[in-house]
DNA sequence: ACGCCCGCCTGTAAGC
DNA sequence: TGCTTACAGGCGGGCG
């Protein structure tokens, strides 16, 4: 499921493609796609003849600058695809949001659970705040040790619930909670609040070196689920989990099978005796 | 106010 | 072999 790495990757792919170009032609088909809008029609209003000076990223969520002020909101949920297409393309299932750009090629919004949606939002402000996004926490990217400590204190959650708290933390889903976890030799079920500033420094480095090699490695790709990038190319980070979907198999420090064990209907993956 | 759980949704795969 | 069922999980909302 397209978490933070995959979006960073879409969203410089993005960039590089169609930053400076005009959207001559906008098509919105996907009714629950666009569920934050009246009808389908708002978006395309508001996106036809004007140019993307920009992508940007919050959390999970994809920000498309437009000249007008206004920026393109999107969120791929579990199975959404940005992909970029020529006009002579053949169409594919499940497009909810086409935009045309002059030149002639397009970039396609596919999502066949409907789990991400696509909205415009006027941002708000001096610094631009997008209301719809303003209960997003920290970038686990920008955010230093002290911030990730403050997160932690005083929360009488378990720890990988936190870190998937998006009004704490914004960009990590299970996935990467898993993969973090392991590298800091953290059990997902400790309470967040009893972590000592050494478990701390280690989380918060975990955090870092996890999400940057990802994105250097242009995200994960697995077997069941439908993450590609903007060229329809899946990720390379899969090759280098070290526990997710590896149940039964070595930890790669001592070993041990892999556990997984389902809290709450939701997988966790991790090694039993490295992680406490 | 906060923690916790459910329902949304469809492609894939396991199971009978 | 073919049909049914379980599973994947981000997020919003409801409940306690």
């Amino acid at each position: 499921m397209p978490e933070l790495p995959e979006v960073e990757t879409v969203r410089r792919d993005i960039d590089a493609r169609f930053r400076g170009r005009r959207i001559q032609e906008a098509e919105a088909t996907g009714v629950r796609t666009l569920r934050r809008h009246g009808s389908p029609g708002e978006l395309v209003d508001r996106v036809q003849n004007r140019e993307l000076i920009g992508a940007r990223r919050r959390g999970k969520y994809l920000l498309l600058d437009l000249d007008s002020g206004d920026v393109v909101v999107v969120h791929l949920g579990m199975s959404g695809q940005l992909l970029a297409a020529a006009a002579s393309d053949p169409p594919i299932r499940h497009t909810h949001v086409a935009l045309h750009f002059d030149g002639g090629d397009e970039l396609r919004f596919v999502d066949p659970r409907t789990f991400g949606e696509v909205f415009v939002s006027t941002p708000e402000g001096p610094a631009g705040e997008i209301a719809e996004l303003a209960h997003l926490g920290l970038d686990p990217l920008d955010a230093g040790e002290d911030a990730l400590a403050g997160a932690l204190a005083g929360r009488t959650t378990k720890l990988k619930p936190l870190l998937m708290d998006q009004r704490r933390i914004a960009g990590i889903g299970n996935m990467y909670a898993d993969e973090i976890l392991f590298a800091a030799q953290l059990r997902f079920d400790r309470a967040a609040a009893s972590l000592n500033p050494r478990e701390i420094g280690a989380l918060h480095r975990s955090m870092v070196d996890v999400l940057t090699e990802a994105i250097a490695h242009r995200g994960s790709s697995l077997a069941d689920e439908q993450y590609r990038d903007l060229y329809g190319q899946v990720g390379r980070y899969q090759l280098r989990h070290r526990v997710y979907a590896r149940q039964g198999q070595p930890c790669p420090r001592c070993a041990t099978p892999v556990a997984r064990l389902k809290v709450a209907g939701r997988s966790n993956f991790f090694c039993p005796k490295c992680q406490a």
